[in-house]
DNA sequence: GTGAAAGCGCTAACAC
DNA sequence: GTGTTAGCGCTTTCAC
């Protein structure tokens, strides 16, 4: 068996008080027993129990956190930039990817709160009830991020994504387009599916351009669901001239339809995605896309959480909104 | 504070031994007892502490994950396959994600010891002399997941490296390309850098097909360096009509590299990739890749190493090799 | 069938 | 400065 905090204490002959003591850092033990101490450690590769530490301490630097789908490629870089800010303060993450599943979801939220995590991170805002009252109940701080549930009590990091997709939209109007189309997400969803579909008819209404219904289509976020939605946008009589995708995701897809039709993007398409995550770069022609600050987003979502943990008080808290901004690459030109 | 167990004692009128067993599912306790038990735990929304229960078991139902980047589409894909398997077997998982940062993985490693994992799972084979220390000292079941570093004692979930290298450049040379140019990883690497390449160079060499120096280039499995080496190999005097790239990244940058240059892939160079990552049906032309079985990597990874866990006897362990196939998609095309 | 009590490995009063 | 000891919340002999 691995050696404990007696074992040290017997062979540096000290108290186990002490031991603790060197192990905490505290000042208040001599340097030459700290000495002994330390070397006991060295020669019998003591390494405490953080079990045993958390059961005293009441607190186990644990972090859960629910993932929609770890293989996408926004929350795949968001959870690393989470891991990293969670590393560098002593916490550690228990990863739970659901993809949809709300009875893994569930078992998930209850083994986070059998191993009495200190918070929670999650990254979808698909609560039904009773994950919505499984987490009231919890107790934990939690957090969610790059979305904002419709209950104002839960604290978000987000963009203002109803501006983004005005901004996204309007970008494809100052192109000269005027027949633009919209690959939309979950209108269950209010941040990503529906505040993006608003920002983007507000922006059309404001340049008095028509909405035009089968223009509008809505999916999943996901690559396929693009795919298949442009193609249906494609065999429209007048179809449009540019669109706008709701994730990178799904502007892949439209652009890999584009061409499987023989049509090219942007000559015959211009396309703008949302997310700003790592496709833009790697498809032909690069994508223009509303940048969400992916990697500042996991940071601040730990950061605002830890500091949720530390607080006694409880204090209220804001929601983060940061900044977005287009990228311009290659998927959209001039029209007309 | 949440309630413990000595509360649903009270409240049930039981002694807390008693709770403990309907908690543990043991069936010496009377039916009357157990039900008002279990009312008891419903009304008090007792959940028991993992923590408590980890520190008098001696197990923690934690593994421990070592990624190379979670951003990556093969690496996201299997992790999200152990995530998956992990989960049916009630365990859970402590993610670690490296980007190649050696202090971080050491400070990981020593925090899966403190955390008392019940098992490792890493996946990469960097092993420096501290890590391979640390880990040999550490005494927990350890299993790699797609890399099998150069000590025969890890036991490993792998494919034919070699084999699988070997055959995608015969299906080149099938192809009728004679000219056949080798975008590689890292040569420390035994699995992912040697035995690809030596697969390369053998099927080669079996076809009589000369070794061109030129046209042999090595790189860090990423898109960009895919993008940069192809366009060294583009710029020789009789350049390749064809290229294996040993990892998918690798293939995208450079099918990326060709469309920049104004040539096309496959007319001008046909390329084939590997791991079969979700990139391959992502990119146009569609790419052509050795898969990796990577869903079914990360499943048995998680089979094996739960039992090596479960195993007292520590019963000596093969390595698990699984079968790699050709997927033909788009991205070459006959020579000549 | 059920309960009392010891102990898992550690921290933190409290005493010296 | 250092040591004794009482828990942290649970499981598990061992008695009844």
């Amino acid at each position: 068996m691995a050696p404990k905090i007696k074992d040290v204490a017997k062979k540096a002959g000290v108290s186990v008080t002490t031991v603790s003591r060197v192990l905490n850092g505290e000042k208040y033990v001599k340097d030459d027993l700290k000495d002994r101490v330390k070397r006991a450690i060295d020669e019998l590769g003591y390494t405490p129990s953080h079990i045993a530490r958390s059961l005293v301490r009441k607190k186990t630097n644990l972090i859960g956190v629910i993932v929609p789908d770890v293989t996408s490629s926004f929350y795949s870089t968001i959870l690393s930039s989470i891991e990293k800010t969670a590393s560098m303060n002593e916490y550690n993450l228990l990863v739970c990817n659901i993809i949809e599943d709300i009875d893994k979801e569930l078992k998930y939220l209850n083994v986070f709160k059998e191993m009495r995590v200190d918070g929670i991170i999650i990254m979808h805002e698909k609560l039904n009830d009773e994950i919505r009252d499984m987490i009231h109940k919890l107790g934990i701080p939690i957090i969610f991020s790059s979305v904002k549930p419709t209950e104002q009590a839960f604290v978000s990091v987000i963009i203002d994504d109803y501006t983004a997709a005005y901004d996204a939209t309007r970008y494809l109007i100052e192109l000269g387009h005027e027949r633009i189309g919209f690959i939309g997400g979950d209108m269950r969803d209010v941040t990503s599916g529906q505040n993006r579909y608003i920002g983007y008819c507000r922006a059309m209404a404001d340049s008095s351009l028509p909405l035009v219904d089968e223009h509008v289509r809505f999916g999943d976020y996901k690559t396929q669901s693009g795919y298949d939605l442009i193609r249906e946008l494609l065999a429209c009589d007048n179809r449009p001239t540019a669109v706008f995708a709701v994730s990178d995701d799904m502007a892949v897809g439209a652009m890999n339809a584009v061409r499987d039709q023989g049509l090219a993007v942007p000559d015959d398409l211009s396309i703008v995605g949302f997310d700003g995550s790592q496709l833009t770069e790697l498809v032909r022609p690069r994508l223009t896309s509303m940048e969400q600050p992916i990697q500042e987003m996991g940071k601040v979502t730990v950061e605002v959480l830890i500091d949720m943990i530390m607080d006694q008080e409880d204090a209220p808290r804001q929601d983060v909104v940061l900044r977005h901004h287009l990228v311009v690459r290659d998927s959209c030109r001039q029209h007309g």
